[in-house]
Order: C-alpha cells, then sequence, then structure tokens
DNA sequence: TTGTAAGCGTTATCAT
DNA sequence: ATGATAACGCTTACAA
C-alpha cells in the first residue's frame, strides 16, 4: 500500500503522512525513553511509518550521533575453522545488540591497512585477534576502543585461552600414558597463544623427566602442510619421539595424514596431539585427541567486552578474561608400547 | 606532530591548517578527476591532511551520496567451509574496490531480518546465497541490487556452479567404476543447487540403467551429523548399494566415519562421493572423492558482478554465470568387487 | 506536547 | 582556481 515508489523513504515522508514535523517522527521511532509524545501522535506515527515502509537512514544518524554501531574484527586466517567460530561467537553477540560485524581476513593485507579502513568506516571499536598488535601502529589504535583477543594486555582489555594450560594438559595426558620423548609441532611464533603452548607443554614434560631433543621440535608453519611437512622431517629422523604435539589441530590433522600415509600406526607407533578442537578433529580417523579451547566464547566475549565499553550504560561487570580449556582425549594418543598402562 | 589531540580530525581541520576552504581539501583529497585545483594548493592540503592524520569520514560520504559502499551477504550456514571460501572470495574482491562486506550467517535469524538489518544500513547491494529468495519479501528486494548465487532467477542477476553437471560427474565416474546400485544422501532441499545435484546424478544412473531403489535414498540435514545418521540407517537395510552419492562433502564425511567405525571397507565395500571439494575432503581417510565445486571463484564473481551493477563505469562484460565443476577422484570410490575394471 | 533551528562531515553546485 | 552555500537524513536542544 505504499504510495511512494521512489526509492528511501525518509522521516520527513512519514512526517508528512502523519502531519507531524520531522523531528516528532524522530523522537517516536528513535525509542528515546524520554520522549513525552502523545499517545494519539504517537500511534500515528506509527502506522504512517509502516504503512511507507519506513527504515530509518543508519548512516545519517551514525553522523549526528558519531558512532557507526558497527564493530571491526580482525582475525589471522578465516581459513583456520578456529577463527570462524571466533568470528560467528563476536558475531551474535553484535548483532543481538544492533551492531554489524565488519570482518577482516588478517590473510588479506596488512593489519595497518585493515585498521586504516575501519577507522575510515568509523567503527566504534575493534577487536583484534592474535593479528600482531605489534603490526599495529600504536596511534591507530590509541583513538579507538579495542579488545584484544590472546594478547594480554596492560592497557588494553583483553580475553582469551589459557594457553599455557593447554599445553600442560596435552603433556600431562602424555606422560600419564607412559610417555618421556616428545616432539613438538609448530611455526616459531610471535602468537602469545602459541607460545604459552608451547612453554606450558615444554614445562610439564621437563618437570616430569621427559625430553624433547632438538631434531623433533619442527618450526613450520601453522598450516596442514606445514604439519604433513614437519612430519616427515620428523620420520627421517635416525631416531624418533613416541608422542608429538602439535601447536593446532590443523597442524596435527596435516601430521596425521603424513602418518597415515607413510604407514605409521597411530597412535601405536606414534601418538599425536592437536589443540583447538575444530570440529574436523573429530571427523578425521582416528579421532584427533586434542585440547578444547572454547573459540565460540572467546568470540562472544570478545564481543561482549566491547559493547560494554561503548555503551557505558551496560553492566560493568568484568567476568574472567581467560577461559579454561579442557582435554579431549580421543583416538590418536595410546600408551607407550611396553609401558605401565595407567 | 598532531595539533589535535581532540578526537577525529575533520576536513575542516585541514582546511584550516592550509589556509583553504573546506570544499578544496575534498575537492583535493576525494580524488575527484575533474578536479582543477593549483598544484601549490594541493601540496599543502595533502601535506596539512599529512600531518592531522586526517581520515574522511565515511558515513557522512555516505550520506551526501546516497551510497555506503558496503555490501550485504547472506550464506546459508558459516559452518560449512563451502561457505566461508565463497565469503573469502566476495571479501577479496569487494575490498579491493573500497567496499566492506556486511556477513550474514543464515543459521542465525531469519533472512527477512537480515535484509531488513541490510537496508537500514544503506548497503549498497546484497549478495543472496542459495538462502531462500523465497524467504525475502519481494518488496525489500525491489528495491535493492541484488545478486544471486546458485539460485537462477529471470530477473536477477546470479551466479553459479553448474550442479547438474556434478551431479553427472559424480555418477559417471561411478558407473564407470561398474557400479549399478546407488544409495544417495542428501535433504529434501528447496535449495536449486542440490535439487540439480541430485537431478544430474539420477539421470545419469537412469541412462545407463543403475538404480536407486527408494529406501537408498536418505533424506537428511546436510551436515556431518546427517550424513553419519542416514549410513547407519543404510546399513541397516537387508540390502544395500555399492556406492553412493553425497549431496556435499560434510555429508560424505559423515558418512565416511560412519562406515569406517561399523568396519565397512572404503572403498572396497562402499563407494561414497561427495560435491563441494572442501579443504576437508583431502583430509579424511581415504582422501574423499567428490566434485570440485569453485567456492572462492564463485563469490568473486557475484561481488563482482554487484559492482558492477554498482558502478556503471566499470566494463559491463558478462562473463559466464554458471562456473564449470570437476571430478576429483580420489580414495574413497573404487570398482565393485568382480565387476570388470574399466 | 510539539515545531523550529542547528549541526554531524561530507560532496556538489554554483558564484567569484 | 577557489570559496560560499546548500543539501544528505537524522538527533537534540530550545522555543512556542
Amino acid at each position: 500500500m505504499a504510495t511512494e515508489s521512489t526509492g528511501r523513504v525518509t522521516a520527513h515522508d512519514v512526517a508528512a503522512r502523519a502531519g507531524v514535523s520531522q523531528p516528532t517522527v524522530s523522537l517516536v521511532l528513535s525509542g528515546n525513553p524520554r520522549a513525552r509524545v502523545a499517545a494519539k501522535t504517537r500511534e500515528r506515527v506509527v502506522r504512517a511509518a509502516e504503512e511507507l515502509g519506513y527504515r530509518p537512514n543508519l548512516l545519517a544518524r551514525g553522523l549526528v550521533l558519531r558512532r557507526s554501531f558497527a564493530i571491526g574484527l580482525v582475525v589471522p586466517d578465516l581459513g583456520n575453522p578456529f577463527f570462524v567460530d571466533v568470528v560467528r561467537g563476536a558475531e551474535r553477540v553484535a548483532s543481538a545488540s544492533g551492531y554489524v560485524l565488519l570482518l577482516c581476513d588478517g590473510r588479506e593485507g596488512t593489519a595497518a591497512a585493515h585498521l586504516e579502513s575501519l577507522l575510515t568506516r568509523q567503527v566504534d571499536g575493534v577487536i583484534l585477534d592474535a593479528s600482531g598488535l605489534a603490526a599495529a601502529p600504536e596511534d591507530l589504535l590509541a583513538s579507538l576502543n579495542v579488545v584484544l583477543i590472546e594478547e594480554p594486555s596492560q592497557r588494553l582489555a583483553w580475553v582469551g585461552s589459557d594457553a599455557e594450560a593447554a599445553g600442560r594438559v596435552a603433556a600431562e595426558h602424555l606422560l600419564a600414558l607412559g610417555h618421556r620423548d616428545f616432539g613438538m609441532v609448530g611455526p616459531a611464533s610471535q602468537l602469545h597463544a602459541f607460545r604459552m603452548r608451547e612453554r606450558g607443554f615444554f614445562r610439564a614434560v621437563a618437570g616430569a623427566g621427559g625430553q624433547i631433543r632438538s631434531p623433533w621440535l619442527r618450526r613450520v608453519p601453522a598450516t596442514v602442510e606445514g604439519g604433513a611437512a614437519a612430519i616427515k622431517a620428523l620420520l627421517a629422523q635416525p631416531e624418533r619421539p613416541t608422542a608429538v604435539f602439535c601447536i593446532n589441530d590443523l597442524v596435527a590433522i596435516g601430521a596425521l595424514k603424513s602418518c597415515l600415509s607413510a604407514g605409521i600406526r597411530i597412535p601405536g607407533e606414534l601418538s599425536l596431539m592437536g589443540c583447538d578442537d575444530i570440529e574436523m578433529a573429530r571427523l578425521v580417523t582416528p579421532e584427533l585427541s586434542t585440547v578444547t579451547v572454547p573459540a565460540r566464547e572467546i568470540g562472544a566475549r570478545a564481543a561482549r567486552r566491547l559493547l560494554q565499553q561503548l555503551e557505558p550504560s551496560a553492566p560493568q561487570r568484568s567476568p574472567a578474561r581467560v577461559l579454561p580449556v579442557r582435554l579431549a582425549a580421543r583416538g590418536t594418543t595410546g600408551p607407550v608400547i611396553g609401558s605401565p598402562q595407567p
């Protein structure tokens, strides 16, 4: 029943139809709590808006309010399902509060370029996931609401997982199975989470009298290909460990694949662990033993935290920033042959 | 060296510093080709902008230009890596042209709600991926630039894969291996691509004298769980097919997993095919035989097409809307035992 | 209770 | 070649 076939309907049009002034329309429709308008007027406005199919222009609103109701989210790599889950968690929270997410894949372009573009778009804040705060010019961040993921900071808000515990839990699981000779596969990364996972693993192993010989520490990209390559190199060694900890599931899955095609029995000859617990982990055979990191929850919490910064009215409770992880013992880990079984 | 510590720097500030009027700043910096400004002035403005760290406000620009330089992308499910690739393809093209993607996961909220929100945000256009044009109120689309993915339309632009060929190619591969008794697993979906895949498969099978008995046609959601459930049901039948075509890789991977844990040898006792060729397909063991559908390319093309609609200046060449698919014969398909080998 | 006026930061159409 | 001036569609004082 729309009389206006001409593109966009503005508050002006609604006002005309309702026989009121344009600001009145704004007052009624913007849900301003302290808008004192007569019930009759309000109803006329609401109906007129409905009839015309009025949709407020967020650009205009943003201009005057100086807020875009958009937040940026920079993740390292959308090719990793883990980060897709982070995105989904954040997306859900953001959209529930009327915000959109502007997604940036760290693999495309530099972090600085992404931030630049987000700032131009007047985002109200950004969530930076393990994507090189280092790479982000300080001054760009200074004027922004920021929440970091997996990157502890004194000045900025952040959330993350208990990465050191992740490494430790993995080590403890393998140690309990009798393993003492370990391999470790992952990049020589600046990423805090990766470093902490390694540290947790390393310390637990060292504390239990285990060892990681240096040729068993393989530095490769944190990808499936990296994992596959690392295992090939490892198997070429004169001696090999009985268990390998991979820095994330992608690496572990690459490693697993490489083992299977090399005829290594898993977990009979070699135990393999990943970290993250992406969906894929349960789809390979045998199912990947790993450490569950709550990706969606991390994304959701980061978003919630950012929204708190943006809307001071919201309750300022500060829930734990560090989310717990837990062991997911599955099919790629088993006891050392001939070792005492727990 | 910024003198302004007060939040945002506007074109006004730049103008003041450069000793020119604000519109001149706009003229210089908006890259308007027919901007006739003195070289000296231009330089002063550019330097002033740099010194102040000026960043144009896209909201304001959008308001006057009546364009947001944002496009919406609605995909059915970000949990399916296939659609993540579609997103990545579109993202790359969009951002290369200065657009952002506003991503909507069909799993969260209704299509209508997503469109509503996108329109409010003044997106310049939307890409709808197999997400129920049906569910989208006609009038919402009327005023919008739209490109459909995997949903042929007379009125609207669209791109997609050759879904019927995908089904046919799968069938031909299995037929060539000697199979004549087929199962088929997938949802009773409204999705055009799924229907076409089925049709292609069905026709090729029928044309070659094969059969799909009705208990071998399992209707389940297009998910890993669906695939797993379908195979369990299939294996419970008194007779079983020698090969099963799954509507997509997720389903096939679920089916594979279910077979392996039931002790069915793949491909010895049963051949399994998927469709899409997501990365995961090469990570399971044995590697999944499937049909490669160029997800990123589809996303990229959809975005390109939309941008063409938005910027009439761009070259209007209309490349193929239907992208070819190709067989990826891998480890889950093999000859029927005792059948003549091709 | 409602209308009037101002302004958010741009771009575009004029004069100058 | 550059500077006023007027939108763009909205929110928010301030008047009436």
